[in-house]
DNA sequence: CGACTACGTTAGTGATGACTAACATCTCGT
DNA sequence: ACGAGATGTTAGTCATCACTAACGTAGTCG
């Protein structure tokens, strides 16, 4: 699945055979059959297993937080942590649900919604004057933001980049509900 | 090419046939090849078409600034307008280089740096003690940050968009030199 | 009119790729 | 030892798809 992330990731899901996949880790084609029902279940997997390891930490990291603001700080932690250590999981996360068919897409779906509304919540109790669209609107802009890690890959060392985001992303929040 | 755009943003390259992108323009499959020599340079062209419009708009609004502050405003504007009203160009055009050939490929790649050389420039002058590799990082994220549009579109109407996007990302860019 | 060009059509063709079938092999528990 | 299940392999099969060929039909200009 690792291999398969990464491939997908540089190449798009259509742009990589099962040929492919089964010879990034050695065995040849159809073997894969073995362990996943198809390539769509791959990817199902894949999306699946993403999507609920984001919500998982997400819940876990806000419900052991004393407050808001350190709850914000734990979210980004977990976001960041993840597009950092596995760029072509992330990637793949937010492409590729597309291709995924029906009866796994709506529940990945609404892990991500789920994901998306901790965020959102947590915010709210910051900034309870801010209507809900507006924080949700600038969730996703924050994940654009922490995601972008696959396009500056090498520019700057992880030890760097780590605070930088959090720095950023952080001033980018404050700056949505207070318009300087 | 706005059919095809808008098909390759939806699904990937791979993902879409020439009859697809034919169908969706009202004609069917090879009439594509009287106007196109292949599905290859399409994507080849859509994408040098993009990244020579953002190129020349940077280029044009940044010597036509009086200083670096109105320049980066600038800058904002011409990258939110992109993002909001062509969220497919955008799409495809942070997704689909590496599924363009080698003599496009290099050309297209030089437009995007140049394009990004002259966001870390105006940026340099305004933070002259911050390393380059620390702001190529930012104008990344900020790019992310801008290009978010495609997942919060419906969170909320253009007009309130585009301040909060610019809003965020001028915060975003301030904490990347004043870690707070 | 009559050639030429621009632009469309339908019918192949050859390659690729997902998936299946039939056949080894290796590791077990009994 | 031995049969069974898990896990490979190679050799098909069938659909899809990029691209070509051959042909039709305007408009345009001499």
């Amino acid at each position: 699945m690792e291999a398969a992330a990464r491939l997908f990731a540089a190449r798009g899901f259509h742009g990589v055979s099962i040929e492919d996949i089964g010879g990034a880790v050695g065995v040849s084609g159809p073997a894969l059959y073995r362990h996943f029902s198809g390539k769509d279940a791959l990817l199902s997997e894949l999306l699946l297993d993403v999507s609920s390891r984001l919500r998982e930490s997400a819940v876990a990291v806000v419900t052991s937080c004393p407050g808001p603001r350190e709850s914000l700080d734990a979210l980004l932690n977990v976001q960041i942590t993840f597009a950092i250590e596995q760029p072509a999981l992330i990637t793949v996360h937010d492409r590729e649900l597309g291709n995924v068919p029906e009866p796994a897409r709506r529940q990945i779906r609404r892990l991500q919604r789920l994901y998306v509304e901790e965020w959102v919540t947590v915010l709210a109790e910051l900034h309870p004057e801010c209507p809900a669209a507006r924080l949700r609107a600038a969730t996703h802009a924050v994940f654009g933001l922490l995601n972008s890690t696959p396009h500056s890959a090498g520019e700057l060392p992880a030890q760097e980049m780590r605070p930088l985001l959090h720095a950023m992303a952080r001033a980018a929040i404050d700056a949505c509900v207070n318009p300087h």
